[in-house]
DNA sequence: TTAATCCATAATTATATTATAATATGGTTG
DNA sequence: CAACCATATTATAATATAATTATGGATTAA
Protein backbone atom coordinates (compact mmCIF):
# COMPACT_ATOMS: atom_id res chain seq x y z
CA UNK A 1 0.00 0.00 0.00
CA UNK A 2 3.04 2.53 0.93
CA UNK A 3 4.93 0.82 -1.15
CA UNK A 4 2.76 1.07 -4.21
CA UNK A 5 2.23 4.70 -3.54
CA UNK A 6 5.88 5.32 -2.69
CA UNK A 7 6.85 3.80 -6.62
CA UNK A 8 4.29 5.69 -8.47
CA UNK A 9 5.61 9.13 -6.87
CA UNK A 10 9.30 7.84 -7.38
CA UNK A 11 9.49 8.81 -10.49
CA UNK A 12 10.01 12.19 -12.48
CA UNK A 13 7.32 11.88 -15.06
CA UNK A 14 4.54 11.17 -12.75
CA UNK A 15 5.52 13.20 -9.75
CA UNK A 16 5.55 15.89 -12.34
CA UNK A 17 2.09 14.79 -13.23
CA UNK A 18 0.85 14.48 -10.03
CA UNK A 19 2.05 18.31 -9.60
CA UNK A 20 0.10 19.62 -12.80
CA UNK A 21 -2.76 18.02 -11.19
CA UNK A 22 -2.64 19.66 -8.27
CA UNK A 23 -2.89 22.97 -9.90
CA UNK A 24 -5.89 22.00 -11.66
CA UNK A 25 -7.78 18.77 -13.57
CA UNK A 26 -6.66 17.74 -16.50
CA UNK A 27 -7.72 15.92 -19.49
CA UNK A 28 -4.87 13.25 -21.41
CA UNK A 29 -4.53 15.42 -24.05
CA UNK A 30 -3.84 18.42 -21.83
CA UNK A 31 -1.07 16.66 -19.92
CA UNK A 32 0.18 15.63 -23.53
CA UNK A 33 0.65 19.28 -24.48
CA UNK A 34 1.31 20.80 -21.02
CA UNK A 35 4.17 18.20 -20.35
CA UNK A 36 5.41 17.91 -24.70
CA UNK A 37 5.33 13.99 -24.58
CA UNK A 38 3.72 11.33 -26.41
CA UNK A 39 0.10 10.43 -25.35
CA UNK A 40 1.01 6.95 -24.54
CA UNK A 41 3.52 7.88 -22.46
CA UNK A 42 1.35 10.00 -20.41
CA UNK A 43 -1.51 6.97 -20.72
CA UNK A 44 0.88 4.25 -18.84
CA UNK A 45 2.27 6.57 -16.31
CA UNK A 46 -1.78 7.47 -15.56
CA UNK A 47 -2.63 3.97 -15.25
CA UNK A 48 0.09 3.45 -12.36
CA UNK A 49 -1.06 6.42 -10.97
CA UNK A 50 -4.55 4.88 -10.93
CA UNK A 51 -3.34 2.11 -9.56
CA UNK A 52 -1.96 3.52 -6.59
CA UNK A 53 -5.31 5.28 -6.28
CA UNK A 54 -3.13 8.88 -6.55
CA UNK A 55 -5.44 9.68 -9.91
CA UNK A 56 -9.21 9.62 -10.29
CA UNK A 57 -10.80 10.17 -13.74
CA UNK A 58 -13.98 11.13 -15.39
CA UNK A 59 -15.41 10.94 -18.63
CA UNK A 60 -16.34 14.04 -20.42
CA UNK A 61 -17.78 13.50 -23.66
CA UNK A 62 -14.88 11.81 -25.62
CA UNK A 63 -12.33 12.95 -22.85
CA UNK A 64 -10.96 11.61 -19.82
CA UNK A 65 -10.58 14.36 -16.95
CA UNK A 66 -7.97 13.15 -14.46
CA UNK A 67 -8.40 14.76 -10.95
CA UNK A 68 -5.64 14.14 -8.34
CA UNK A 69 -7.08 12.77 -4.80
CA UNK A 70 -5.85 14.40 -2.46
CA UNK A 71 -7.46 12.88 0.30
CA UNK A 72 -5.43 9.08 -0.89
CA UNK A 73 -2.39 11.62 -1.03
CA UNK A 74 -2.64 12.84 2.40
CA UNK A 75 -4.08 10.05 4.50
CA UNK A 76 -1.56 7.72 3.05
CA UNK A 77 1.00 9.94 3.83
CA UNK A 78 -0.41 10.66 7.31
CA UNK A 79 -0.99 6.48 7.70
CA UNK A 80 2.56 5.99 6.66
CA UNK A 81 3.76 8.37 9.71
CA UNK A 82 1.48 6.64 12.33
CA UNK A 83 3.00 3.38 10.71
CA UNK A 84 6.93 4.25 11.36
CA UNK A 85 5.82 5.01 14.85
CA UNK A 86 3.77 2.43 15.82
CA UNK A 87 5.64 -0.30 17.84
CA UNK A 88 6.74 -3.23 16.49
CA UNK A 89 5.65 -5.90 18.71
CA UNK A 90 1.99 -4.57 18.10
CA UNK A 91 2.16 -5.49 14.39
CA UNK A 92 1.53 -9.22 13.70
CA UNK A 93 2.92 -8.62 9.95
CA UNK A 94 6.45 -8.12 11.46
CA UNK A 95 6.24 -10.75 14.48
CA UNK A 96 9.12 -12.99 13.16
CA UNK A 97 11.25 -9.74 12.94
CA UNK A 98 10.68 -8.45 16.23
CA UNK A 99 10.98 -12.08 17.75
CA UNK A 100 14.73 -11.90 16.51
CA UNK A 101 15.74 -7.84 17.02
CA UNK A 102 18.53 -7.72 19.51
CA UNK A 103 16.99 -6.89 23.04
CA UNK A 104 19.59 -5.47 25.06
CA UNK A 105 18.55 -1.51 25.30
CA UNK A 106 21.80 0.88 24.32
CA UNK A 107 23.43 -2.31 22.63
CA UNK A 108 22.97 -2.80 18.76
CA UNK A 109 24.11 -6.21 18.04
CA UNK A 110 23.34 -9.38 19.74
CA UNK A 111 25.93 -11.82 18.35
CA UNK A 112 28.01 -13.80 20.83
CA UNK A 113 30.72 -12.18 19.26
CA UNK A 114 29.22 -8.67 20.85
CA UNK A 115 28.23 -9.32 24.46
CA UNK A 116 29.85 -6.64 26.14
CA UNK A 117 27.77 -6.62 28.73
CA UNK B 1 15.00 15.20 -4.23
CA UNK B 2 11.11 13.76 -3.16
CA UNK B 3 11.98 11.38 -6.21
CA UNK B 4 15.09 10.01 -4.18
CA UNK B 5 13.37 9.67 -1.41
CA UNK B 6 10.18 8.08 -2.39
CA UNK B 7 11.68 5.78 -5.08
CA UNK B 8 13.78 4.36 -1.83
CA UNK B 9 11.12 4.05 0.40
CA UNK B 10 9.11 2.44 -2.57
CA UNK B 11 10.54 -1.23 -2.59
CA UNK B 12 9.80 -3.82 0.63
CA UNK B 13 13.02 -4.55 1.24
CA UNK B 14 14.01 -1.17 2.05
CA UNK B 15 10.93 0.31 3.55
CA UNK B 16 11.46 -2.86 6.00
CA UNK B 17 14.86 -1.40 6.80
CA UNK B 18 13.31 1.74 7.53
CA UNK B 19 10.41 0.46 9.68
CA UNK B 20 12.87 -1.86 11.78
CA UNK B 21 15.19 1.04 12.17
CA UNK B 22 12.47 3.06 13.71
CA UNK B 23 12.09 0.99 16.79
CA UNK B 24 15.98 0.97 17.46
CA UNK B 25 19.21 1.51 15.71
CA UNK B 26 20.89 -1.73 13.63
CA UNK B 27 24.26 -2.70 12.74
CA UNK B 28 24.39 -4.39 8.93
CA UNK B 29 24.75 -7.67 10.79
CA UNK B 30 21.31 -7.63 12.85
CA UNK B 31 19.56 -6.65 10.14
CA UNK B 32 21.16 -9.22 8.35
CA UNK B 33 19.77 -11.51 11.25
CA UNK B 34 16.62 -9.81 11.72
CA UNK B 35 14.97 -9.99 8.20
CA UNK B 36 17.42 -13.15 7.43
CA UNK B 37 18.53 -11.85 4.18
CA UNK B 38 21.65 -11.82 2.97
CA UNK B 39 24.21 -9.37 3.69
CA UNK B 40 25.31 -7.76 0.41
CA UNK B 41 21.64 -7.46 -0.54
CA UNK B 42 21.10 -5.08 3.01
CA UNK B 43 24.43 -3.39 2.00
CA UNK B 44 23.09 -2.56 -1.19
CA UNK B 45 19.88 -1.40 -0.09
CA UNK B 46 21.15 0.62 2.47
CA UNK B 47 23.67 2.55 0.09
CA UNK B 48 20.37 3.73 -1.50
CA UNK B 49 18.95 4.70 1.76
CA UNK B 50 22.12 6.62 2.90
CA UNK B 51 21.88 8.09 -0.63
CA UNK B 52 18.67 8.98 -0.13
CA UNK B 53 19.61 10.60 2.99
CA UNK B 54 17.11 8.58 5.30
CA UNK B 55 19.69 6.26 6.86
CA UNK B 56 22.44 7.47 8.76
CA UNK B 57 25.79 5.40 9.75
CA UNK B 58 27.98 5.55 12.65
CA UNK B 59 31.18 3.65 13.19
CA UNK B 60 31.67 1.47 16.36
CA UNK B 61 34.25 -0.09 16.97
CA UNK B 62 33.87 -2.55 13.44
CA UNK B 63 30.51 -2.44 13.23
CA UNK B 64 28.27 0.52 11.24
CA UNK B 65 25.46 1.13 13.38
CA UNK B 66 22.88 2.26 10.97
CA UNK B 67 19.80 4.91 12.30
CA UNK B 68 17.03 6.54 10.51
CA UNK B 69 16.93 10.00 10.02
CA UNK B 70 13.88 11.00 11.23
CA UNK B 71 13.64 14.96 10.56
CA UNK B 72 14.83 14.09 7.15
CA UNK B 73 12.19 11.71 6.87
CA UNK B 74 9.32 13.89 8.11
CA UNK B 75 11.26 17.46 6.98
CA UNK B 76 10.57 15.74 3.35
CA UNK B 77 7.18 14.36 3.99
CA UNK B 78 6.07 17.71 4.96
CA UNK B 79 8.05 19.67 2.19
CA UNK B 80 6.49 17.12 -0.17
CA UNK B 81 3.18 18.80 1.15
CA UNK B 82 3.58 22.44 0.38
CA UNK B 83 5.60 21.01 -2.56
CA UNK B 84 2.10 19.71 -3.66
CA UNK B 85 -0.16 23.00 -2.86
CA UNK B 86 2.45 25.49 -4.34
CA UNK B 87 1.09 27.47 -6.81
CA UNK B 88 2.72 26.76 -10.35
CA UNK B 89 2.86 30.25 -11.20
CA UNK B 90 5.52 30.87 -8.65
CA UNK B 91 7.67 27.85 -9.26
CA UNK B 92 10.48 28.78 -11.55
CA UNK B 93 11.34 25.06 -12.44
CA UNK B 94 7.86 24.83 -13.78
CA UNK B 95 7.44 27.68 -16.00
CA UNK B 96 7.08 26.27 -19.42
CA UNK B 97 4.65 23.80 -18.62
CA UNK B 98 2.21 26.96 -16.56
CA UNK B 99 2.84 28.76 -19.76
CA UNK B 100 1.00 25.57 -21.81
CA UNK B 101 -1.45 25.13 -18.88
CA UNK B 102 -5.33 25.35 -20.08
CA UNK B 103 -6.16 28.72 -18.78
CA UNK B 104 -9.83 28.74 -19.00
CA UNK B 105 -11.23 27.37 -15.17
CA UNK B 106 -13.67 24.61 -15.49
CA UNK B 107 -12.67 23.46 -18.64
CA UNK B 108 -10.18 20.59 -18.77
CA UNK B 109 -8.72 21.40 -22.56
CA UNK B 110 -7.56 23.84 -24.52
CA UNK B 111 -7.45 22.72 -27.77
CA UNK B 112 -9.46 23.96 -30.60
CA UNK B 113 -11.69 21.68 -30.85
CA UNK B 114 -12.49 22.14 -26.87
CA UNK B 115 -13.88 25.67 -27.01
CA UNK B 116 -17.39 25.23 -25.30
CA UNK B 117 -17.18 29.07 -24.10
C1' DT C 1 -20.80 7.59 -43.52
C1' DT C 2 -16.26 9.43 -43.50
C1' DA C 3 -12.88 11.63 -41.15
C1' DA C 4 -10.83 13.25 -37.07
C1' DT C 5 -10.04 13.23 -32.13
C1' DC C 6 -9.10 11.07 -27.66
C1' DC C 7 -7.45 7.44 -25.43
C1' DA C 8 -5.79 2.61 -24.53
C1' DT C 9 -3.18 -1.34 -25.49
C1' DA C 10 0.29 -4.26 -27.61
C1' DA C 11 4.97 -5.12 -29.12
C1' DT C 12 9.54 -3.81 -29.18
C1' DT C 13 13.70 -2.09 -27.57
C1' DA C 14 16.40 0.14 -24.11
C1' DT C 15 17.50 0.83 -19.53
C1' DA C 16 17.31 0.09 -14.59
C1' DT C 17 16.73 -2.56 -10.58
C1' DT C 18 17.23 -6.63 -7.88
C1' DA C 19 19.29 -10.94 -6.04
C1' DT C 20 23.03 -13.95 -5.72
C1' DA C 21 27.51 -15.55 -5.54
C1' DA C 22 32.19 -14.58 -5.37
C1' DT C 23 35.66 -11.64 -3.97
C1' DA C 24 37.80 -7.64 -1.82
C1' DT C 25 38.82 -4.45 2.06
C1' DG C 26 39.93 -3.25 6.36
C1' DG C 27 39.92 -3.72 11.21
C1' DT C 28 40.70 -6.94 15.16
C1' DT C 29 42.62 -10.65 17.60
C1' DG C 30 45.54 -14.33 18.71
C1' DC D 1 51.71 -12.53 10.46
C1' DA D 2 47.56 -15.42 10.03
C1' DA D 3 42.92 -16.26 10.96
C1' DC D 4 38.84 -13.90 11.81
C1' DC D 5 34.92 -10.68 11.48
C1' DA D 6 31.91 -6.92 9.61
C1' DT D 7 31.06 -4.69 5.60
C1' DA D 8 31.63 -3.26 0.75
C1' DT D 9 32.16 -4.19 -4.07
C1' DT D 10 31.91 -6.57 -8.34
C1' DA D 11 29.99 -9.53 -11.90
C1' DT D 12 26.20 -11.75 -13.57
C1' DA D 13 21.70 -13.25 -14.35
C1' DA D 14 16.86 -12.44 -13.74
C1' DT D 15 13.34 -9.35 -13.66
C1' DA D 16 11.07 -5.01 -13.93
C1' DT D 17 10.36 -0.56 -15.75
C1' DA D 18 10.39 3.04 -19.36
C1' DA D 19 9.91 5.06 -24.01
C1' DT D 20 8.66 4.45 -28.78
C1' DT D 21 6.09 2.91 -32.47
C1' DA D 22 2.15 0.89 -34.29
C1' DT D 23 -2.64 -0.34 -34.01
C1' DG D 24 -7.41 -0.17 -32.76
C1' DG D 25 -11.78 1.17 -30.26
C1' DA D 26 -14.88 4.65 -29.19
C1' DT D 27 -16.82 8.99 -29.70
C1' DT D 28 -17.59 13.17 -31.98
C1' DA D 29 -17.81 16.32 -36.14
C1' DA D 30 -18.43 17.17 -40.91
Amino acid sequence: MFELMFKALGEPTRLKIIKLLAARDLCVCDLEEVMQISQPRISQHLKVLKHAGLVNERKEGQRSICSLNRSLLSNTMEGFRQYIDQPLETMPELAEEFSRMPTIDGEACMKKSCQKL
